[in-house]
DNA sequence: GTCCTACCAG
DNA sequence: CTGGTAGGAC
């Protein structure tokens, strides 16, 4: 079975590019995150003749998260539980899928620091990780899978000296990720590849993708019921070198059969 | 010889199509109008490279004429000659080019009537009957070619009742296109097919073109040195279905070497 | 750089 | 409908 998250950036700008994918890497589920459409305007039917069922939230101009799926999507989440205020965005979508609790986030840039953007990427990651506390020790397979908007280490970026005034880099960013994940989750490219550079997002100036000039944003999260499941990870970063590609590049996961590791 | 005229609708937005075109159709002289883009945008390597000369006048967003050659240009005017006051809009390039003068127009819409601009439309069109005046009876081979915005008569609209109110359809405006062929112009495509339905537009809305609901728009004129030489005339309508087209195609006459009709 | 929103022009 | 523009976000 193979999961995968990707920021689509603009899903009717870019229908065709994930069309492409979705075909090429044929995953079982796939998380998206930045749809940048309203609710009424995602392509369901082009997703349904692709072969995926869907569910999403969106909004106008930002934001916007979706599952898809081979399999029938029961529909947990529509947003992390929280107060009324911080409910204006759409980051968050959960569903029980193919047998697994899966959690597509996209979490704030945050940029610029200080300032309220950054206080609310904060706020918003208190929230996910109190939801997080909730889901890691359940008695059932949970996958938290998106765009984080984190560099976890010095090995999530190519040049970390760069990134220490980004909101994508702050200390406390990076610890509130270290905390999550220690709440027993597996990053799996890092169990994977512990040591190796590995990105997700190569921005569209200044020619990123032909430097490499890379950030790791997206990752996988599994929970302890799930983690004895993965048998491969990888980011399709080819698929970032198409024309008019999303400026991050599609992250998957395989796993094998519930039950077979048992 | 074969020369084209083609409305391109954005230069730059539509490079490839351009390109695509020439290869396939190999005008020797080319006018093109609404490049919609400022003269130090215009992609004169791209043009160079597939083996053409290139003069032009562009704007800002609008408007914008060029002529391309296969051999050398020798610009002759950047504009008709006029008030002070009308010269605002790129709209006419003129040059001496493969032995015959070559007058690039794009005619204002001038929409909607009545209005400023169906009044500016009418200035523009006295301006260039003023002009052709002086090259009709000339001894020299002279066309004056591109986006008239006119529908001659009812022949040139797929539902004239349509367009009683349209400024492309003004019995004003048809009448000067009138008088200025009775200078002496030839409009080539009626000269060959006098009877039959030639559109060379078809609007994006309502699914136009596959519905035929098309405009007779761009012209190509030869003055009396030039139009014994007159061998065909077409309109390219396949390339206003190629994915991303214009909504105008390339127009295109055929002339005999000069001397072989003396 | 490339999305989005808007508006304007055709 | 599909160009262009501008400004905001990332």
């Amino acid at each position: 079975m193979k999961i995968a998250t990707y920021n689509i950036n603009g899903i009717n700008g870019r229908l065709e590019i994930l069309l492409r994918w979705l075909k090429e890497a044929d995953p079982d589920i796939v998380c998206l995150q930045e749809l940048k459409a309203e609710s009424r305007s995602f392509p369901e039917q082009e997703i349904n003749t692709a072969g995926y069922n869907a569910i999403w939230v969106g909004q106008k101009s930002w934001n916007g998260v979706a599952i898809l799926s081979k399999t029938e999507i029961k529909e947990l989440h529509r947003d992390l539980p929280g107060e009324d205020d911080e409910f204006t965005h759409s980051r968050y979508i959960e569903a029980f899928t193919g047998g697994i609790v899966v959690g597509c986030l996209y979490l704030p840039n945050g940029n610029p620091v200080p300032g309220p953007k950054f206080d609310y990427k904060l706020r918003w990651f208190k929230r996910l990780a109190k939801h997080a506390k909730n889901l890691v020790d359940r008695e059932l397979p949970v996958i938290l899978i998106g765009d984080y908007n984190v560099m976890p280490t010095d090995l999530d970026t190519y040049k970390p000296e760069k990134y220490v005034n980004n909101a994508l880099f702050q200390p406390e960013v990076k610890k509130a990720y270290a905390q999550l994940v220690k709440q027993g989750w597996t990053d799996v490219i890092r169990k994977l590849y512990p040591d190796e550079p590995i990105y997700t997002f190569w921005d569209y100036l200044r020619n990123a993708y032909e430097w490499n000039a890379g950030l790791r944003l997206d990752h996988v999260l599994l929970n302890k019921h799930i983690a004895p499941r993965l048998v491969s990870a990888g980011v399709d970063k080819h698929v970032r070198g198409w024309k008019d590609a999303s400026d991050h590049a599609p992250v998957w996961v395989t796993l094998t059969s519930p039950g077979a590791n048992r």
